[in-house]
RNA sequence: GGCCCCGUAGCUCAGUGGAUAGAGCGGCAGGCUUCGAACCUGCGUGCGGAGGUUCGAUCCCUCCCGGGGCCA
C-alpha cells in the first residue's frame, strides 16, 4: 500500500463531485486561495455553456467537500478552493506517518529496471562528461527504486576492441620508454599504469569504479563486450536478416529505423550493431521488464535502431528507452573549456570533486534539464558559502536538526494545531507537494525537477523559521511535527539527488 | 544536404495549455542581546521573429533567424 498522498485525496473527492477528472494546481497568487481548477473550463466547451455558469454550479457542490473551507469562482471560470486548517493539519500528520517512505511508491505495476550508465572504455579516467551521464541516469535509478521499482545499474565497457589494443600498446610504449603510438592515448595517468605489471585494463576499471563510487554510484554489474560478442551469432539467428553485397543485413527498416543495418560484413567480421543486438537479447534474458540507456546527445542516431533491436527480439519497442543528455561545458572566469578525452584540456571527474565536492557537483549536473547544454562556472560552484544553492538546502536541513537536538525529546504533535500562520500554511502545503512533484520527475525522466522544488522548501521553511520560535511556543508541538516533516521531505529529496543531508554545517 | 537539442532578467537556469512568467548569482538599501545570519525583508516593463490552432500559447503546429551536436 502506498502512502497517504493528501493533495491525491483532495483530487479524487474534488473529482468525484465534478464527475470529471479533475488536476488540482497551486496558484502563484495567494488570493487564488490554496488550490484551483480549470475544470469548469473544460467543460463548458463539451456541454455548450458558459464557464462560469459551469463552475457556479460546481462551486456549491465543492463547498460541502471535507476539508474545504471556501470555494469561489474567479476569472474566466476558474475555481478557486480554499482548505481549512484542520485539513493542513491531518495532511501534516500524514506525512509523519509516512516517514520517509512519503512521496514514494507511486509506481502502479512495480517492474524490473535496467539502468545502464556510464559505460565508458576503461582507456582513461572518468571525466566530467561522463559524470553528467552518471550523475543523471544514477538519478534517474534512484526515482525508479523509490517508486517501487527494482532497479539494478550496469556498467558496459569494451575489454577487446581495436581502442583497447591501442591503450595497451600506448601503455607498452611507455613501459619502454618509448612515445606512445600516433592516435594513440597520453596523459599522465599512462605512466602510473606502466609502473605495474599486467593488464593494464583491469586497473584502469577499478580506479573508474572507485570513481564513480566516491562519486556515489555504485554499479550492480560490469558487463564485458568479449562475453556480448560471444553471443551474437545467437543474436543474429533471431533477426530478420538477409544478403546483400556479400554482407549480412537486419531489416530495422521494418521496425522503424530509418534504414537497414549490417550485422555482418563482407569480411565476416559482426558489426558494432550486431553487438548491441547480443547485449539487448542477453539483457531481457535476465529478465528485466524495461532497459534504460543514458547516452550523450552524439548518440541520438542510436534511438530508432536500439528500439527496432527489442521489437525484432520480441519486445515492445517502448521496453527500451534512451535517454539523452546534452553536453556539459565548464568555465574557468569566464574561459570555456571543452571537454573531450583526446584533448589536453580534459577535465577528470576526481579532479572536478577535489575542487567543488561530491554534492556540489551532483548539484550543479542534477538541476539543469538533461535536454540543456550546461554550463558550470568552477569558480562559483567550488565557493562553499550561500552563493550555492545546495548548501541553502542542506543547511534548511541542518537547522532543523539543531531545534530538534534542542528539543530534547519533547513530542511533536501535528494535531495540537491552533490557528495557523501563513507562513506555516504555505509550508505545509509545499511539503504536501513532493508526491506529485516525484511522480511528474519519475514520469519524465527529469530529476532536475527536484532541486527546483527543494529550494522552494528550504526557502519556505526558513521564512517559516525566522517569523516564528518552535521551542517554548504555545503552537510547539505542532511546529516540530512541521520541522520533523520538513527535514523529512529535505532529506528525500537530497538523497534522491545522491547528496548528503547533513546534521551539521 | 538530412536529423537531434536549445534561444526566457546583465549572467546561469526553472517554468511541456491558464489568472500579474519565477529562482540563484551579480548590483543597491535594510534586519542579529532572541531555537544556527550558510538566514530574513525590499528594489526587476525579460519569453529571438512572423504566421496558425485555442475561450486562453513561453508551452502545440508551420516557416524564418541564431547557438550547439550528430550523420552524410
Amino acid at each position: 500500500m502506498p502512502p497517504p498522498d493528501p493533495i491525491r485525496s483532495l483530487t479524487d473527492a474534488v473529482s468525484e463531485a465534478c464527475g470529471a477528472a479533475v488536476e488540482l494546481t497551486r496558484p502563484s497568487d495567494e488570493r487564488h486561495g490554496d488550490y484551483a481548477t480549470n475544470v469548469a473550463l473544460q467543460l463548458a466547451g463539451t456541454l455548450r455553456r458558459p464557464p462560469r455558469e459551469v463552475a457556479e454550479e460546481l462551486r456549491e457542490r465543492l463547498a460541502g467537500l471535507d476539508g474545504v473551507a471556501s470555494v469561489e469562482v474567479a476569472g474566466p471560470g476558474f475555481l478557486n478552493l480554499t482548505v481549512d486548517d484542520g485539513w493542513l493539519a491531518r495532511g501534516l500528520a500524514a506525512v509523519l506517518a509516512s516517514g520517509n517512505g512519503f512521496g514514494g511508491g507511486s509506481a502502479d505495476e512495480p517492474e524490473r529496471i535496467q539502468v545502464e550508465l556510464v559505460s565508458a572504455n576503461p582507456t582513461g579516467p572518468i571525466t566530467v562528461a561522463s559524470a553528467r551521464n552518471g550523475a543523471y541516469g544514477d538519478a534517474v535509478a534512484r526515482l525508479f527504486a523509490f517508486a517501487g521499482h527494482e532497479v539494478e545499474r550496469e556498467y558496459y565497457y569494451n575489454d577487446a576492441g581495436a581502442q583497447m589494443d591501442l591503450f595497451r600498446a600506448s601503455v607498452e610504449a611507455v613501459r619502454r620508454g618509448e612515445e606512445p603510438p600516433e592516435d594513440g592515448y597520453r596523459g599522465a595517468y599512462l605512466s602510473d599504469l606502466a609502473g605495474v605489471e599486467g593488464d593494464p585494463v583491469p586497473r584502469m576499471l577499478e580506479e573508474i569504479e572507485a570513481s564513480l563510487e566516491r562519486f556515489r554510484i555504485h554499479f550492480d554489474s560490469f558487463e564485458r563486450q568479449s562475453v556480448v560478442e560471444s553471443e551474437v551469432p545467437e543474436a543474429i539467428a533471431l533477426l530478420e536478416t538477409y544478403e546483400d553485397d556479400g554482407a549480412v543485413w537486419a531489416r530495422t527498416s521494418a521496425h522503424g529505423d530509418d534504414k537497414d543495418r549490417v550485422v555482418v560484413r563482407s569480411n565476416g567480421e559482426v558489426t558494432y550493431f550486431a553487438v548491441d543486438a547480443a547485449y539487448i537479447r542477453r539483457k531481457y534474458a535476465r529478465g528485466f521488464d524495461r532497459l534504460i540507456y543514458v547516452l550523450g546527445a552524439d548518440h541520438h542516431g542510436y534511438v530508432a535502431r536500439l528500439q527496432a533491436l527489442s521489437e525484432m527480439l520480441g519486445h515492445p519497442r517502448e521496453s527500451v528507452e534512451v535517454l539523452i543528455y546534452q553536453l556539459v561545458n565548464l568555465t574557468r572566469g569566464g574561459e570555456a573549456a571543452r571537454m573531450s578525452k583526446r584533448r589536453g584540456d580534459v577535465v577528470f571527474l576526481d579532479e572536478f570533486l577535489d575542487e567543488i565536492g561530491v554534492d556540489a557537483a551532483r548539484w550543479y549536473l542534477l538541476s539543469r534539464g538533461h535536454d540543456q547544454t550546461i554550463e558550470i562556472d568552477v569558480d562559483l560552484a567550488a565557493e562553499r558559502s550561500q552563493k550555492n544553492p545546495v548548501y541553502y538546502v542542506q543547511y534548511a536541513h541542518a537547522r532543523i536538526a539543531g531545534v530538534l537536538r534542542n528539543a530534547e525529546g519533547a513530542a511533536p504533535d501535528a494535531a495540537a494545531a491552533g490557528p495557523l500562520a501563513d507562513e506555516e500554511r504555505a509550508l505545509v502545503k509545499r511539503l504536501l507537494e513532493l508526491p506529485d512533484v516525484l511522480r511528474e520527475a519519475t514520469a519524465r525522466r527529469a530529476p532536475h525537477a527536484i532541486p527546483t522544488y527543494a529550494i522552494r522548501v528550504a526557502d519556505d521553511f526558513h521564512r517559516f523559521y525566522h517569523e516564528h520560535k518552535v521551542l517554548g511556543s504555545d503552537a510547539q508541538a505542532f511546529r516540530l511535527a512541521l520541522c520533523t516533516a520538513t527535514q523529512g521531505v529535505v532529506a528525500t529529496c537530497l538523497d534522491l539527488l545522491g547528496i548528503e543531508a547533513p546534521e551539521r554545517m
